[in-house]
RNA sequence: GCCCCCAUAGUCUAGCGGUCAGGACGCCACCCUUUCAAGGUGGAGGUCACGGGUUCGAAUCCCGUUGGGGGUACCA
């Protein structure tokens, strides 16, 4: 149906299924958003499936920016889409503001080769001019929906006379251009990467739209001819296209171009199996940065949603993904976007992040917080607030946060300090955004303010103003060297001497110095917190 | 209405004619333990959507049904 045209490279060619002969084309692959919102998480994963794939096939990875619609495009939004994209980590070889040989890359300024190719499908016979008004169409739409026969356009002005037309056309008539689907063609038919041998009956194919009244081209058209000049050789998109890529074969056809690889993509879908959208929770990829996610985790959760290494492998880096993925191993089914598991890949990446990279990741969020080693920032529990560790159900109640500039300055020059952050924390959250509520009590000085239900339950028993003496008593000694394993030395003796449970004595100075019996590891704390402002609130807790 | 696609536990998936249907998240229990986590061990959870075929043999191949998704625009 294809004709003889040039094959472009099969998936499988270098796992042997192939061979020389579908090494033809170099490998050229484009993401192709359109500027109208943000960008998305099923966008995102179209993107670093293109990516993976360019690289895999030391191909080139392209941006477009489909931006012909201009009633919902946006700079900022192509701006956003681009911080996005590099933000999870991708490059891409051409695009807007990287250039490249086959350019522009903004489809606007494209206009000049969506003209000059409707000129050939003119000389070619391939295309009418269609004087039906929109109100006209859409009026028999509606009559044919109700009568159950709609099948698109009935192909009218296909009968005009061409010097009738071209009469009417210069007359000034408003007109759009139609395909001209060939009616004795036979099914159309692809076999797609991902979904395998595909076929529509071409009479169910519109005599579509190349160009608007207002002589403005539509997307099933420009983004064949994009494709074609730039020589795309795979077509990896979201599988919403997949009913789109007849028409577009049938506009390949017309042009006489050789036909790319098509492969598409199964849809991202909510919990409740519906299209994801906004209740859904978020769904743009700077919304999971601003709710503390770390992009290579984002990317590996993202990758895994529908592609698979071996059934086995969870948790998965850019460069083994840039050196196996294949198209072969995506999966038809649409996916479920499971936050939980995006949670435990986040926290697994956080684990993995060491103290040096974890600093780097914190100081928007320290910032956030205005929070500075010898910062005074008090902070209390929210009434009936949750006790678990990260929750940020608190608030700020006195102190001065600090600027960004003075909380930068902070941790250049406390680097060390900052650091000692990441082994109290490391496995205890699963974002970045619960790092700064878990350890708000060691910024607020000399002061804590304690939860209420905590005091309660650690510091009110027969006994314990003795218990705090003499954990005053021990940690005073001028002669303790103040880091952990010492303290932990002087605390267990101080157990020992009065025989009780480690677990009072512990959740006693837990709560006196951090202010809740839930905290980072009790040791850790007093030796970031240091021996001043520990012995202050253990003073004021008796 | 019409056209196209999809279907393995709550979720992501492995499987491509012969497996006790494997792994991961989540869930439960126990161990570890100064809290919370993390970690370790074990467990529950699948009539491989349903019904027919083909075959000695089917989650795997074919047909139908049901359910879901997409398209059916002078949006992309």
């Amino acid at each position: 149906m294809t004709g003889d045209c040039i094959q472009a490279p099969t998936d499988g060619a270098a796992d042997g299924a192939g061979g020389a002969a579908q090494r033809e084309r170099p490998v050229r692959v484009r993401f192709a958003p359109s500027p109208t919102g943000a960008l998305h998480i099923g966008g995102a994963r179209t993107a670093i499936y293109n990516w993976a794939f360019a690289r895999r096939w030391g191909g080139s990875f392209i941006l477009r920016i489909e931006d012909t619609d201009p009633e919902r495009s946006t700079v900022k939004n192509t701006e956003q889409i681009i911080r996005s994209l590099r933000w999870l980590g991708l490059s891409w070889d051409e695009g807007p503001e990287v250039g490249g040989e086959k350019g522009p890359y903004l489809q606007t300024e494209r206009l000049v080769h969506y003209r000059e190719a409707l000129e050939r499908l003119k000389a070619h016979d391939a295309v009418y001019p269609c004087f039906c008004a929109p109100e006209e169409l859409a009026a028999k739409r509606e009559r044919a929906l109700a009568a159950h026969t709609y099948s698109g356009y009935d192909r009218r002005c296909r009968a005009i006379d061409p010097g009738e037309a071209a009469g009417r056309i210069a007359a000034g008539e408003p007109h759009t251009w139609r395909l001209k689907v060939p009616l004795d063609h036979g099914p159309v038919s692809w076999d797609d990467e991902v979904f395998g041998a595909m076929s529509v009956p071409a009479d169910q194919l519109d005599d579509f739209i190349l160009f608007r009244s207002d002589a403005s081209p539509t997307y099933n058209f420009v983004v064949v001819v994009d494709d074609v000049l730039m020589q795309i050789s795979h077509v990896i998109r979201g599988d919403d296209h997949l009913s789109n890529t007849p028409k577009q074969i049938l506009v390949y056809e017309a042009l006489e171009a050789p036909l790319p690889r098509f492969a598409h993509l199964s849809m991202i879908l909510g919990g409740d199996g519906k299209r994801l959208s906004k209740r859904h929770g978020a769904t743009s990829v700077e919304a999971y940065r601003d709710e503390g996610y770390l992009p290579h985790a984002l990317l590996n959760y993202l990758a895994l949603l529908g592609w698979s290494l071996d059934g086995e492998t969870t948790l998965i880096d850019a460069a083994t993904l840039q050196e196996n993925f294949s198209l072969a191993r995506v999966s038809k089914n649409p996916a479920i976007f499971d936050p939980a598991k995006l949670d435990w890949i986040n926290s697994a990446a956080l684990k993995e992040l060491g103290a040096a990279a974890f600093v780097d990741w914190l100081v928007p969020w320290l910032q956030d917080w205005g929070f500075t080693r010898e910062g005074s920032l008090a902070w209390a529990w929210e009434e009936g607030a949750d006790l678990r560790l990260g929750s940020a159900q608190r608030t700020l109640r006195f102190g001065q946060a600090a600027s960004a500039e003075e909380v930068l300055e902070d941790v250049i020059a406390n680097r060390a300090w900052y650091e000692g952050i990441y082994p109290l924390v490391a496995e205890r959250v699963k974002t970045l955004a619960e790092v700064c509520p878990m350890v708000a009590y060691l910024f607020c000085g000399e002061s804590v303010v304690r939860d209420e239900r905590s005091v309660e339950k650690c510091l009110r028993f027969e006994g314990v103003d003795d218990v705090l003496a003499r954990v005053l008593e021990a940690l005073s000694d001028e002669t303790l060297t103040w880091e952990e394993a010492a303290l932990e030395g002087a605390l267990r003796a101080v157990v020992e001497d009065l025989g009780y449970k480690p677990k009072v004595v512990f959740q006693a100075v837990r709560v006196a110095v951090c202010g809740n019996m839930v905290s980072p590891p009790l040791f850790g704390s007093l030796a970031l917190l240091g021996r001043e402002k520990t012995l202050i609130r253990l003073e004021n807790a008796r």
